[in-house]
DNA sequence: TTACACCCTGGACTATGGTCCAAGGTCATG
DNA sequence: CATGACCTTGGACCATAGTCCAGGGTGTAA
């Protein structure tokens, strides 16, 4: 029978056995049955769908908005599942954006400092330690509070 | 005289109070001075402090990276601070790369799904629900678990 | 039958980044 | 001096995403 205890089931998915009863507890994945026993049994949609929960993952999705994506596909709503991959979309573009400013600062700060002398003709400790405004040389970014 | 107690700290920042005592407790940010009465007392330097810990999250560093930032600015040596800032440089362009490949997945599961339609003909649903060790057309992205 | 791997539940614990509360002390204004 | 806003500490609690443990039961093969 190609039916897999759950040691089995998370060896070919390559997570613990106790990640895969959190996603049970988080509503993510229910064993297709139970022996009498008790012991959880899965098919191989159960090991699809653990394998789709740990791509998505990779790709940013939080539990709450895999959970979402997996009601979504049983519900056949192919263009609320598209709507919500483009949400992702724009959000990870936002975060590419404000790391490249991020990064431009800090690449200009890194260029502007001599490496060695006195610390105050540092620019990187100027525009971190700064008695003044601080940070004027970094760039404005979403501050945390802000966020979605 | 122009020194601040909590609550006014925290609004010029836009921040809790809890937030404040919270940085304090984490090593990032200590008051001025303290009243007789225990009352804590900052400057313009704290708050400058502050809102410096307020952008750097919003770029995605963690308390500790941010302490670490800050921590520069305590030293006097100016070429370990460049060092460690060029490895803060690296390390948000490994943070840029990883995420352009994040987009670069999504963006083409998009462009391949129609927006409606049986769910069977959504890229997004194949490549995330695949039966194969696959996601193909994913990107490598670092699974939860393979993190930093 | 015995050995041992496997599995069960429930609850505690990790780390991150806060947020809230209680009980009490202090500061400033009328 | 009374009032109310402000502040103190310590500890509890929240969500997220797990991880681990104790104390027991089960499955299977020699």
């Amino acid at each position: 029978m190609d039916s897999l205890g759950i040691g089995a089931l998370a060896r070919k998915a390559g997570v613990r056995i106790d990640t895969v009863r959190y996603y049970e507890r988080s509503g993510l994945l229910a064993p297709k049955s139970r022996l009498p026993s008790g012991y959880r049994r899965y098919g191989l949609g159960e090991l699809a769908r653990l394998r789709f929960i740990r791509r998505a993952q990779g790709l940013g999705f939080s539990l709450r908005e895999i959970r979402e994506l997996l009601a979504l596909s049983r519900g056949r709503d192919v263009a609320r599942v598209k709507r919500t991959a483009q949400a992702k979309l724009a959000d990870v573009e936002a975060r590419i954006a404000a790391l490249q400013r991020v990064r431009e600062g800090l690449a200009t700060l890194i260029a502007a400092c001599p490496g060695h002398g006195d610390a105050a003709d540092c620019p990187i400790l100027q525009a971190l330690g700064g008695e003044g405004p601080g940070a004027s040389q970094l760039p404005h970014s979403p501050e945390p509070g802000a966020e979605r």
